[in-house]
DNA sequence: CTAATTCCGGAACGAACATTCTATATAGCG
DNA sequence: CGCTATATAGAATGTTCGTTCCGGAATTAG
């Protein structure tokens, strides 16, 4: 019956994601996204709705795209330590490995709005949830095979690693150094051992 | 010779601290500044420049009344660990007692600007290394008593504790409670503890 | 073919933006 | 008082903002 849309709009979004992910939602202005996205003006708010609906959308996708680094296959036959272990390393890796030293869409969105924006902050508030149950899932095991302490309750040793990851991607903004980085890493890890 | 001004700089200022830090650079108008400082436009512009000069100035008044975290008075007379509490402490208390969960004005500055402005990013690191230096000597100290440990250097326990103290800036904008701040502080300062 | 739908470039819109200017009032000093 | 400098309020500037609309080209279904 009709022409078909001429551009992936999963990929067009996932540039909006890329170009809010770097600016920020005030500093990105609807011409900026019409010279990144590559599509028109007409076409982006048919598609998307206004600004603030397509900065919403782009937030969910960053979010279930796994690229808050939740997504981590928590494969249950290794070692939690290792698996926690893994889960920093991939997002110190993934912070230094980008020049435009973005940090994490979800960091940025929890500073730049979600104090002031029911929405957002609602997204930020679920997606810090489910990361910390998923990180506590991780450290009850680790908890049962003796590597992690129990001084702390699970979900005490779950915030205070998300903290730490929280910190890092806004450091990774500042101060993409390795040496800092993954020493801070190392530390956090070994608030964990046992025997303390 | 001239008419003097009506207003006091040092405090108008300190109004457009506060503005700056709750909403962020580019959510903020002049027009907000009008109304929020108390002044005329006219005085505005003839006493702090632009808008980007009036926010340098913000942001280098916040470093300078100690509001960082970092004026903190360093006894040496009292036990290391009491004074990393301490700071800890009022970070939190502060952030907890804000109605406005506006976080720390650095931190926020870091994420939003830091990475694309020369001037603001200069501010923020010059802070953090500042903020480091000022851990890093309580911290060999600790050391020196022997109630901190020296399995990791006192430069990296430095850097570790200041990612901690960013994370719970963050963490206060979005989830302000007690408990997990607290939670947080409680863990990081274990870490530092001897004998793991 | 026709009809329907979406593409695109770009014009047009009012509102808000940062900044400058005009005009007038006011305070200190000779 | 008279002079000067700076205060004030608010108008006016030109730009950019987000958003909508128009016209024609393109593509698919019937």
């Amino acid at each position: 019956m009709a022409r078909p849309k001429a551009f992936d709009e999963e990929a067009v979004l996932q540039k909006a994601v890329n170009l809010f992910w770097c600016r920020g939602y005030e500093a990105t202005s609807v011409q900026d996204l019409v010279d990144c996205l590559g599509i028109n003006r007409a076409s982006l708010y048919d598609t998307y709705g206004d600004k603030y609906e397509l900065y919403v959308k782009a937030l969910e996708r960053y979010r279930d795209t796994g690229q808050s680094g939740l997504c981590q296959n928590m494969d249950k036959s290794r070692p939690a330590l290792d698996l926690l272990r893994d889960l920093f390393t991939e997002g110190i890796q993934n912070s230094l490995a980008d020049p435009d030293q973005k940090g994490c869409f979800m960091v940025n969105s929890a500073v730049e709005l979600a104090a002031h924006d029911e929405t957002i902050g609602r997204i930020v508030a679920d997606n810090q949830r489910a990361f910390e149950a998923r990180l506590q899932q991780v450290i009850e095991r680790g908890q049962q095979e003796g590597t992690i302490n129990r001084v702390h309750s699970a979900a005490s040793l779950a915030t205070f690693l998300f903290n730490t990851y929280t910190g890092i991607k806004v450091l990774a903004r500042t101060r993409p150094e390795p040496t800092a980085l993954y020493g801070v890493m190392n530390i956090a890890m070994s608030a964990l051992q046992p025997s303390s």
